[in-house]
DNA sequence: ATAGAATCTATAGTTACTATAGAGTCAAGT
DNA sequence: ACTTGACTCTATAGTAACTATAGATTCTAT
């Protein structure tokens, strides 16, 4: 199948694709006569493969990591643990930061509910503190 | 003062000071024979003011809005309530999002708790669906 | 006079894409 | 055979909000 096909069934846009080709997190497909390129299953697996760590908010570098490893079967999956350990202290902390962020935008929408004048808005008010 | 003296009472770094200048959120400063930046309380506010902002990860293009809406003190307060209230959904969703995240990656984590191969990894294995 | 610290401008790099320009390829219709 | 439109190609620039660097000036202290 062409990339605009591969597109459609992964739902990774073209540019992406060639985007993931050229960083090295896919392999290069073989191109038609006219120099198109040419993808099977397989390439589609590892598309997918690539979406799903992303999905998980898994930086492009670490994807590599991993599909390196892929490769060493015989390995020790260790680093495979500490990667995803720390994707997740990751997400722990940025929802942390996140609430403290909400709490504080509550507390802004709230302190101008109805509406006033810039000069007299309490949200202003709170953001020159 | 100069600008590593507001850099260290402000906690901003002294190429952000200069990038925000350059993006129109803070006034062009005074400069010293020497062509200085020098700053004086009020600058300290106005930075204080995009730093706040920042912290709640409000953008830049936002925060230049609300700079001009704060030389408006007449005009109606009802865009910057807006503002708050968008800024205080995206962090709602993004919670959410990551909460997702946080479940899956405690569903791999838990998926291959001892050290085995790359091959019988159990996270690896999640991975590949 | 000079060494070292601080500052200046301009430019490039970061992350993970997205968007665009301009050219080439291919299948279908006339 | 020709042309139209859809698809693909490469290369380049743009996005957000900085950070880092190079090379030149300026200032301060000895």
């Amino acid at each position: 199948m062409k990339i605009g096909q591969l597109s459609k069934v992964s739902g990774c846009s073209i540019q992406t694709i060639r985007y993931y080709e050229k960083e090295g997190l896919l392999n290069s497909p073989n191109r038609s006569e006219g120099n198109f390129r040419l993808y099977d299953k397989r390439a589609l697996k590892e598309l997918e493969f690539v979406k799903h760590c992303r999905s998980l908010d898994i930086p492009l570098s670490d994807i590599k990591t991993l599909l390196a490893l892929k490769n060493k079967p015989e390995e020790s999956c260790s680093s495979i643990n500490n990667l995803i350990a720390n994707q997740l202290d990751l997400v722990n902390k940025r929802i942390k930061e996140l609430r403290v962020l909400k709490t504080e935008l509550q507390l802004m929408k709230k302190a101008c509910s109805t509406d006033n004048t810039v000069e007299r808005c309490g949200i202003m008010k709170t953001l020159n503190d």
